[in-house]
DNA sequence: AAATTATTTAATCAAATGATTAAATAATTT
DNA sequence: AAATTATTTAATCATTTGATTAAATAATTT
């Protein structure tokens, strides 16, 4: 056997096949991409992709999962931090969401549309139901004694931060180049915690 | 010729086709959809769709022509509206919006995300830039004199409205059924115009 | 070094898929 | 009614696309 060795390259021709069906994958979607786009963005053979995963659908399952950790992974231990206040959380979670959507700007877009075709599919994988009911987060809320469901602070926090990189092609076009942008959405991470925290003091 | 009959029968059979195209492309994308798929939601041979609209490309183009429409074209006339305030155009904005998407709730994921495979496609559909930096809206905003850009506003208001049912998958697997999430829209009605006027009163 | 196992490639397959064609049917015009 | 035009269908094509196979190469073990 070769398994020290096998280890080794496997990881490398792993993932970079891995990563290249991350690239494909997220800018075109699973029925737009092609295996054979994935073999030529990893600079390999096609058999060699089905050599690793199997399939096409095998090797979509795993990025999907990456992603949506990716996507998602932020949330759980903010939401679950006793040690910080819920404007901190606001903060936080603002802050660290922007930063990684400056860099990953597609990553809403392309989960939350392969999330549409198949809900079902990949519900184990958010298990959001649990990581949210039951968090800090929320019980947080709850002592504030408000009338409002915890859930529209989470829909308002993440629909003003995610939004404008889900609906980017569109908003660019009013804004302007890609700069102006940018800088939109570096005033959105001061702002946005303040605005959260009026809709806070008001409820 | 045959051209009155002509005209009847094409608006039915291409209205037949064009429905079911709408439907089919908005459920699973371009990408994923199958030429095979709307023929037969639409009840008619393959080569028919042909026929009438010459490939799938030009169908989807179609298509997608009304989706924009109907996403974005609730805007324009509310944002150009001289004989309203701006608080009154954050509720009927909300109003008409939520209302709509409660509808079509696929509607903002689909367009959204095909505008991403090929955004300058469909730049000239769009036409964000004229109708928004010229808009009454933003006129108002402007003479409220806040320091906040008016895009901010808007992409909170799109935000706020628009994200719960783009991440209706996720959040849905937390809210629980669909009449929970249907009654937590509903809220919204009148919870988001209420947060924007605090924004605007802040700012 | 020989044998074994793992990796990679070129060639090819089979099914899916968008599209066309030729013929049949229906409608309209002359 | 005959001729013309429009609509519809069944059958078929050509290409794309996911996947496999058999052979070649490289690495590892014995």
């Amino acid at each position: 056997m070769a398994k020290v060795v096998k280890a080794e390259i496997d990881l490398s021709t792993e993932e970079k096949i891995k990563e290249a069906a991350s690239k494909v994958f997220t800018k075109k979607g699973y029925g737009n991409a092609r295996t054979r786009d994935i073999a030529e963005e990893a600079g390999i053979n096609l058999a060699l992709l089905n050599y690793y995963f199997r399939s096409k659908e095998k090797l979509f399952d795993i990025v999907m999962a990456e992603r949506i950790q990716k996507l998602f992974g932020i949330l759980t231990p903010i939401l679950n931090d006793t040690a910080t206040t819920l404007e901190e959380k606001f903060e936080k979670i603002t802050e660290n969401y922007i930063n990684m959507l400056i860099e990953h700007p597609d990553l809403p877009i392309f989960v939350l549309s392969e999330l549409r075709n198949d809900p079902e599919r990949f519900a184990d994988r958010l298990q959001a139901k649990t990581h949210l009911t039951q968090s800090v987060f929320v019980k947080q809320l709850q002592e504030k004694g408000t009338e409002i469901h915890p859930f529209h602070f989470l829909m308002n926090l993440l629909g003003m931060i995610i939004f404008p990189f889900v609906g980017k092609p569109v908003l660019q076009t009013v804004t302007g180049g890609e700069e102006n942008y940018l800088a939109l959405m570096e005033q959105r991470k001061k702002l946005i915690p303040e605005w959260l925290k009026m809709m806070l003091a008001k409820a």
